[in-house]
DNA sequence: CTGTTAGCGCCTTCAA
DNA sequence: TTGAAGGCGCTAACAG
């Protein structure tokens, strides 16, 4: 025997059958106790491992999951992933993890690839084309939306409650006492930016208020785009901000730091996500976390399920967020 | 037909046989003009994807690649395998993401599973368990190690020059006049904390000063591990701290914030790895950064010649660090 | 240059 | 309850 041993060898040294071997192994019922004793042995003594290859191509599936999430540099993308890979393993599965970088084309590239690697679930936070996804879906293939909700797809999906999250963040900083308070979400097209700038929104109307547009700016999730939302909102005079993003917040308070403007007694500030290191930031920020590794075991739990019993009828799994009041957003 | 096209279906409707369609496939030389062009329009129209299952079995071999870092919570390793996974997709290889949690026993497990998989090559940070790493290299996988030398096996290996990278950052706080210079490094077993405190020690000899154990710990390369040794050096009285991982340095500034010494008046601080954001931390860190992402790359083009070349010696490359003064160490 | 053929290692009928 | 045999889809010898 040259390379690992084989379910062969394995029969030869037990004195039985590969089918015996094969059964033994993978837990079938009904197989004599000594018969089985004796594979188990005789596979122990051999090292003798299954080829996932040959029983993938057999069974023509893999215990492969990818994973495609829209931006690696984002904690909140990277801690789901570890979710899902930690419960990916207890199920047996291994993950792929890839990056579109919220590019349409690089997420079809991918779906296109993976799709000839016989991978058995999907896990993806969507981009704007939701094509790419439908494609998965048209395919047979399991597949578990996280974070955004596919436009025009009814696919098993794993939320946070952004309306309720925004509303509350809002709430407080209207309860301390601010009287314009704006808000910088992100791209129109996904349902997270829309769905914090709705519950901004009904935060301000709840207190009788009025939201004004030249509060309110679109900016792309990512810190570049809040740091020049920021200076653009500046001229409006706000005595508070509501950003809908981890990496926007950064970049907006990078703006105020660059320009002095104190926080938070010129600008208050909340983030949406949470942002590593939070309170190491002068002053520590006060932001709306959201349950970044439950997210991620929800939706493995879900792709299982799908993977199990392709047939039921989609779930939507709504997680709940949670305020952190730190000093950035309070009254002295 | 039913599910996929195979290579069958694609021969018989071009009207030639499997092997040709393979060998088109496959980009092998010296097949008839004319056959390629109708081989390769049977296969656009059928909607065509080769098999990997089957090609991997076949071949006894994958396009994935497992990369086990040691602690993905770690921002310096999620920036490694965004560089891995680049340079492997180019190269036609899909990427695996397992975290070792730096638990030799983890490790172990993964490399099990992951050996039955067929893998194709491996890019580790290893754990001070080196029997794992070995496992790999006797099961003949081409594997590569990154930001730690593994003890006593020679093997393709990508690091950042540690020792020069901590002579000069320590260099740096003697040339601003501190005198109580202190270091934070970690675990004595891994290769990088013990080079780190090397050239730690050196910079202060080579200013003429005695390196004092009391001005030096060993923590866990944790954030936690970084508070409780800032607050166990804060007896010897540094005025200077040199910490010599990321994580480690968010912790001492936690241990320095809680008690109001302030940075760097008090107590001026260098911190090796880059800390996302470090310029909104209060005062902006001064740090060593490695070129995480060229590291993940380099480990790439590695892996994929070793893979090529199996027999090739090992390669060690040493890829530098830079020091970035800002005001947590600059002396007013 | 092209086709025929024999497996890669496993699982799963089917027959005994 | 166990064994024999075929085939998952592909590629690499080997013939022609």
């Amino acid at each position: 025997m040259v390379g690992m041993p084989t379910i062969y060898d394995v029969a030869r040294h037990a004195g039985v059958s590969p089918a015996t071997v094969s059964r033994v192994l993978n837990g079938h019922e009904g197989v004599d106790a000594a018969l089985t004793a004796r594979v188990r042995e005789s596979a122990a003594t051999l090292g003798y491992r299954p080829n996932s290859l040959a029983r993938n191509l057999r069974r023509s599936t893999t215990n492969l999951w990818a994973v495609i999430i829209s931006d690696v540099n984002n904690p909140f993308f990277t801690a789901v992933v570890r979710g899902v890979e930690d419960a990916g393993q207890d199920l047996g599965y291994s993950v792929v993890l890839c990056n579109s970088d919220e590019q349409p084309d690089k997420e079809a590239r991918y779906v296109t690839a993976l799709l000839a690697d016989q991978i058995s679930g999907f896990i993806v936070s969507p981009t704007s084309r939701t094509a790419n996804i439908r494609a998965l879906v048209d395919a047979g293939r399991a597949v578990v939306a996280i974070d955004r909700r596919p436009r025009g797809l009814a696919l098993d999906t794993v939320l946070v409650d952004n309306e309720h999250g925004a509303r509350e963040a809002t709430a407080h900083l209207i309860d301390q006492g601010y009287e314009r308070i704006a808000c910088i979400t992100g791209p129109s097209r996904l349902s997270t930016a829309s769905q914090r700038l709705r519950g901004f929104r009904a935060a301000l109307r709840a207190a009788g208020r009025t939201p004004e547009p030249e509060l309110e700016r679109h900016a792309d999730f990512r810190e570049r785009g809040g740091y020049e939302a920021m200076a653009d909102l500046a001229a409006a005079r706000p005595d508070a901000v509501f950003v809908a993003n981890n990496l926007m917040t950064v970049g907006a308070l990078e703006f105020l730091s660059d320009k002095g403007i104190r926080v938070p007694d010129e600008v208050a500030v909340v983030g949406f996500d949470d942002v590593p290191w939070a309170t190491f930031i002068r002053p520590p920020l006060s932001t709306v976390t959201q349950p970044t590794y439950e997210l991620g075991r929800t939706a493995a739990t879900l792709l299982k399920s799908r993977i199990d019993d392709p047939g039921r009828p989609p779930t939507v799994a709504t997680l709940r967020t949670e305020l952190h009041v730190r000093a950035s957003s309070r009254r002295r």
